[in-house]
RNA sequence: GCCCCCAUAGCUCAGUUGGUUAGAGCGCCUGACUUUUAAUCAGGGCGUCACAGGUUCGAGUCCUGUUGGGGGCACCA
């Protein structure tokens, strides 16, 4: 502990000291709590309604309470507390003449310890409902202070490196996580009720496929060999529905060895899901019952606010094609520059940064980034996806230059992508050396990787097929008003692992000039 | 990976053009107060100005580097 810290303690520690020297264990292992502080309250003013509609209160109700002190008003003989948990907080009135010798105990007590109480049920002279306190101990000590009361915890840093401090002072980030929680459930809900079958694939993976990204790579040492950790689920899923497993999902953290930003964190929670016999129109409309349905079930409206603009997410949604989209929002015809390089020549004269060491798919990714998502503020489908942008998607039989894909976008955020799955062994194969090939061609690119074994797989068969991706952590930015990733995640990754400043005295440190 | 910005008490924040001993509120300590609500009142203590160098008679303030954080670009979902 540093000498700063060590000031700072100091009455903490002694008060810990009195109480244990007096017999009270700062640390004891049960407290029998009867009521949460919300039903505590509820139990007050269970009694009928009154014209107001408001509940009349009951006289003498009996309650065993438990939190964290947050706040402490005395009077001298007579103090206030008001104490923290999950759901609420309640204030306990505490007088001397009540609590006889235990109200000593409150000059040992600080913020932010955990305490229990016994009373009843009141409310004071100013109508606040409260526990009339007859006994009350300490359940555990806190030997660091809590955040300031009334600001609360504004640093960044702080608030993600140590999230219990910002849960401790700012309640609104439990109502966030709390609302990612539900939407987790309200999917789960929803492809259950809907026949899907919840599986598990493998993190550890032999060939990071099944997306364009750069993985994370590791080591089996019994098995001597390279690992990766997977960018995608959606090869293995398709496997299962190789294997007759018709409709399954997958609700899995994959992880990707990327650039952090606010809608960017190497690991990320993706909703996979594949449905036999269905295809990407069928998707569509799931995706657009999924997503206002969820709103719905977790904030009560299919109505958001994001970014001071109201987004209406009830489908059905707008689709666009992706060759529309980019006539109308780059005056592009893509059909009209059917190589990278004709292509690159357009998007120069235009005044758009395009290289020749870009591929086709990737300079249509970036027109696309540029002119047409940031147009589709409401919920939109882009649809017909071009095939080389998309080495995992069924070329449409009326075009084979677009691939039956769409990506779903909201707020100018991708929250969705799906296709009609390719099914053929031959051509994925030979889209998977395409693949091989452009990796060759255009160094830095992040391309999908031949996997050898899921050619087997689809050599044995495997039915039309709808698939789905959602980014969870988008979505629930979405539903709950969130701008950055790390408020819809308790730990984001930060950039530094290293222990904080007041820690570091467990590390093997220079000795200091005094030692 | 590149560019820009930020770092002052446990927390929230001031700190003038480089000028004496770095301030406030909350929290903390002492005292008063038996219905308070960010309780109030009186008194008190608190700092490696992120870290390491440099310029200067003098640095929280200017310069360089490092670390951490934020924003933007690139990459991506």
């Amino acid at each position: 502990m540093s000498k700063r810290g060590d000031e700072l303690l100091r009455s903490r520690r002694l008060k810990l000291d009195r109480l244990v020297a007096r017999g009270v264990d700062p640390f004891p292992p049960r407290f029998n709590r009867s009521h949460t502080t919300a039903e505590a309250a509820a139990a007050l003013t269970a009694g009928p309604a009154g014209p107001d509609g408001i509940g009349t209160d009951v006289e003498g109700v009996e309650v065993s309470v438990a939190g964290r002190m947050i706040r402490m008003r005395s009077m001298g003989k007579a103090s206030f507390a008001d104490i923290e948990d999950s759901e609420g907080h309640l204030q306990l009135f505490m007088r001397q003449n009540t609590l006889g010798d235990d109200y000593a105990l409150l000059d040992d007590l600080d913020l932010g310890d955990f305490v229990g109480a016994t009373g009843t049920m009141m409310r004071t002279r100013t109508g606040e409902v409260s526990v009339e306190v007859q006994s009350v101990m300490l359940l555990a000590k806190a030997l660091r202070p809590p955040p300031e009361k009334f600001h609360g915890l504004r640093d960044v840093e702080q608030r993600y490196r140590q999230r219990y401090l910002d849960l401790i002072a700012n309640r609104d980030v439990h109502a966030t996580m709390r609302a990612r929680s539900r939407i987790v459930s309200a999917i789960r809900a929803f492809f259950d009720s809907r026949g899907y079958l919840e599986v598990d694939t493998p993190v550890l993976v032999p060939v990071p496929a099944g997306a364009m990204a750069q993985p994370f790579i590791t080591h089996h040492n019994a098995l001597d060999r390279q690992l990766y950790l997977r960018i995608a689920t959606e090869l293995y899923l398709k496997r299962l529905i190789v294997g007759g497993m018709d409709k399954v999902y997958e609700i899995g953290r994959v992880f990707r060895n990327e650039g952090i930003d606010a809608d960017h964190n190497p690991e990320f929670t993706l909703l996979e899901s594949y449905e036999a016999y269905a295809d990407y129109n069928d998707i569509m409309r799931l995706v657009e019952t999924l997503v206002p349905q969820i709103a719905q079930e977790t904030t009560g409206s299919t109505t958001v606010t994001y970014e001071g603009v109201e987004l209406h997410l009830a489908g059905p949604w707008p689709r666009v094609s992706l060759h529309e989209g980019v006539k109308e929002h780059a005056g592009i015809d893509l059909n009209d520059y059917p190589d990278a390089e004709s292509l690159a020549n357009k998007m120069r004269e235009l005044g758009v940064p395009a290289t020749y060491a870009e591929s086709r798919g990737r300079l249509i990714d970036k027109l696309v980034g540029t002119y047409v998502e940031p147009k589709f503020i409401q919920p939109t489908f882009l649809v017909d996806y071009p095939v080389e942008m998309s080495p995992l998607a069924k070329a449409m039989p009326a075009d084979p230059r677009y691939a039956e894909r769409f990506e779903a976008f909201a707020a100018g955020m991708e929250i969705a992508n799906s296709f009609t799955e390719l099914n053929d062994p031959g051509v994925q194969k030979a889209r998977f050396v395409e693949q091989e090939e452009l990796r060759k061609r255009y160094q830095g690119e992040d391309l999908d990787r031949m996997d050898e074994d899921f050619i087997t797989a689809l050599e044995h068969g495997m039915p039309p097929t709808g698939g789905l991706g959602i980014g969870i952590d988008r979505l629930v930015m979405l539903i709950t008003g969130q701008q950055s990733i790390r408020d819809v995640l308790l730990f984001p990754q930060t950039r530094s692992t290293q222990p904080l400043p007041d820690a570091d005295d467990d590390e093997d440190e220079e000795p200091e000039a005094e030692a």
